[in-house]
Parts: structure tokens; sequence; C-alpha cells
DNA sequence: AAATCTGACAACCGCTGTGCC
DNA sequence: AGGCACAGCGGTTGTCAGATT
């Protein structure tokens, strides 16, 4: 005895390439009736897909306003830029680009952009090398002066610009400077450092970034769900000027402690060196201001 | 000219979130 | 509260055209 869900005779759907004469059926039913249940559509319109099928066709392709062909190279920024924010949010992504579909923003990064990204991480990683085997440090700690704004970041959360650039610009290497009067040149020359994961959508959907002067910062959004309109902005920089051992430890132990170790870090300094507050080492900061001096060209998000 | 490789794109699959009953 | 249907999302696979051998 079988149940009578499993006596349904299962319809057949085809499955493939979608033919015009099929796309001409969608398309038809869905500018005249709209989709409503996308799993009547195929039924309505007479088609032998599946609900899903029809859909993904109408998303992807179908749709009036969708952009086809090759991607500019402002979308191309864009892309990156956002892949860094936020990942492999595809649909996220596709919010920003006008035109484009979440499926073809992906298939994009996976058969070009990846690889590209891939090849400049590993030649910054070769530039990283061979300049710490030239400098070769003394001791464990890194000399200020021979540490790079350009290449003191780990690959994986250099900004893309910067990366190109880098590899072509050995200029921009600001010297670094002892005296804690120079911190505030320092300061405006590095560029900052915001994890994503401290944004809210409302951020990364309502902003824009722009420039003004900057401070090496470390801005965390605070894991007090209670007060999720203050960030914490961690300069790094002792007051003689020095790189505190949070930095060191980021560098010499790559992204992954950044992003581990930060948060928890900051908090115990945050309950532990409160005196601290205010005076170069910790600042309060609200995350507008955060947004608002925050420059994608010459920031990082990681 | 034929076989093979490669890249780009389209479509599918499985999982998750959400709303409704 | 739990089951169900549906929409949405992201990873993966399939297909095809052009390039290469």
């Amino acid at each position: 005895m079988g149940c009578k869900s499993c006596d349904k005779p299962k319809p057949k759907h085809r499955k493939g390439l979608w033919s015009p004469e099929e796309d001409q059926r969608l398309r038809n039913y869905v500018l005249q009736h709209g989709h409503g249940c996308w799993s009547t559509v195929p039924i309505k319109a007479g088609l032998q897909r599946n609900g899903k099928s029809c859909r993904l066709r109408w998303i992807n392709y179908l749709r009036p306003g969708l952009k086809h062909g090759v991607f500019t190279i402002q979308e191309e920024e864009t892309i990156l830029s956002l892949h860094r924010l936020l990942g492999n949010k595809w649909s996220q992504i596709a919010q920003h680009l006008p035109g484009r579909t979440d499926n073809e923003i992906k298939n994009f990064w996976n058969s070009y952009l990846k690889k590209k990204v891939m090849k400049v991480e590993a030649l910054e990683l070769a530039q990283i090398n061979s300049q710490l085997l030239n400098s070769a440090p003394k001791t464990e700690e890194y000399s200020m002066q021979t540490i790079n704004p350009n290449t003191q970041q780990v690959s994986s959360f250099q900004s893309f610009q910067q990366m190109e650039d880098s590899a072509v610009d050995a200029d921009r290497s600001v010297p670094l400077p002892h005296a804690p009067d120079d911190k505030v040149a320092l300061q405006s020359s590095l560029p900052r450092l915001l994890f994503a994961e401290w944004l809210s959508s409302d951020h990364i959907n309502n902003r824009n970034f722009v420039n003004s002067g900057g401070t090496m910062a470390i801005s965390s959004m605070m894991s007090d769900n209670s007060n999720p309109d203050y960030a914490f902005k961690h300069n790094l920089l002792r007051d003689d000027g020095q790189f505190g051992n949070e930095f060191r430890s980021g560098l010499s132990n790559g992204a992954a402690t950044y992003n581990q170790k930060f948060p928890i870090q900051l908090e115990q300094e945050i309950n532990h060196q409160i005196p601290a507050v205010g005076n170069g080492v910790f600042d309060f900061v609200s995350m507008s201001d955060i947004c608002n001096d925050f420059n994608m060209t010459h920031d990082v998000i990681y």
C-alpha cells in the first residue's frame, strides 16, 4: 500500500538549456500575469519545467533591465571592494550593481576576478618576503624605519588598488618616525583597517566612504549589543610612537590573528585600561565617524 | 583537420530562512 | 509548536565555443 502523495505521478520536468520558445512563453506569461507562486507558473504558462527553474530563468535572464555582456572597470572595482567587504554574499553584491545578477557576478568572480586577485596577492607576498629578507631586523621586533605602509598589511586584506599600485610604486614608502610628535604625521599617512563583520548592513548599504586624513586604527564594533552605535578605535600606537604588541602580533601571525584576537583583546583593554581612553591609545568614535572617514582606496576593509 | 583543453556562462542542487496553517 | 510550501542563496556541475596542440 502506498500513500497518496507517493502515488502521485511525478511530472517529468525538462532540464537543460532553455529554448527561445520556452523563453517566450515564460516572458509572455510573467509580463501579463506576474509570477505569483512560481510552482504554478510552468503549468499556467504551458512549460515542462519546474517552478524553480522558471524562477531562475526569469531572474537571471529574462527579467527586464538586465545588463548582459562585459563588466566595466567600475563594476569590476565595485565587485572587488564589496567582495572584500562582504565575502561571497553574491546577492548583496548584486544589489550594488544595477542590471547584474548574483549568478552573473558569481561566475565573473570564479572565472576571472578570483584568479586576478590571487595573482596580485602572490606578487605582493613575494614582495613582502623579499623586503623582509632585505631589511633583516636585528630582533623579533620590526624596526620602525623599515616598515612600509604598503607592505605592513597582510596581503589578504590589502586594498586591491594598493596591491596593484605598490607593485609599481615603491616611492610610497613613508619614513616612520621615532618621536611622539611625529605620531600625527605617521597616523595620517597610514591606512585604516576596518573589519566588515563590525559593520551592519545599513552601514554597508547606505554609507558613502569619503576621505579625510587618517590614523592607523583598528575600528571595532563593541561586542556589547546594548551599545550598537559606538565603535572602538584603537590607534595601535603607544605614546612613544612605537607599535603596540597587538600590532606586532598581527604583523607576524597574519590576518587570522587580527580577526580572532582583536575583539577579545580590545574588550580586555577596554575593561582594564579605561584611563587610556581619549589619550590617543583608545578613542570612542561613532560608527558614522568611521564610515565618513573611511576611504575605499586609502583604507582597508577586511 | 581532428582531438583535446580551457574559460565563460547557464542551469541545477541542496540548504536555509520565512510565512502560513 | 511543528509541519509544510515557497523563495532565496551559494556552491557545484554541465554545456558549449574558441583556443591550442
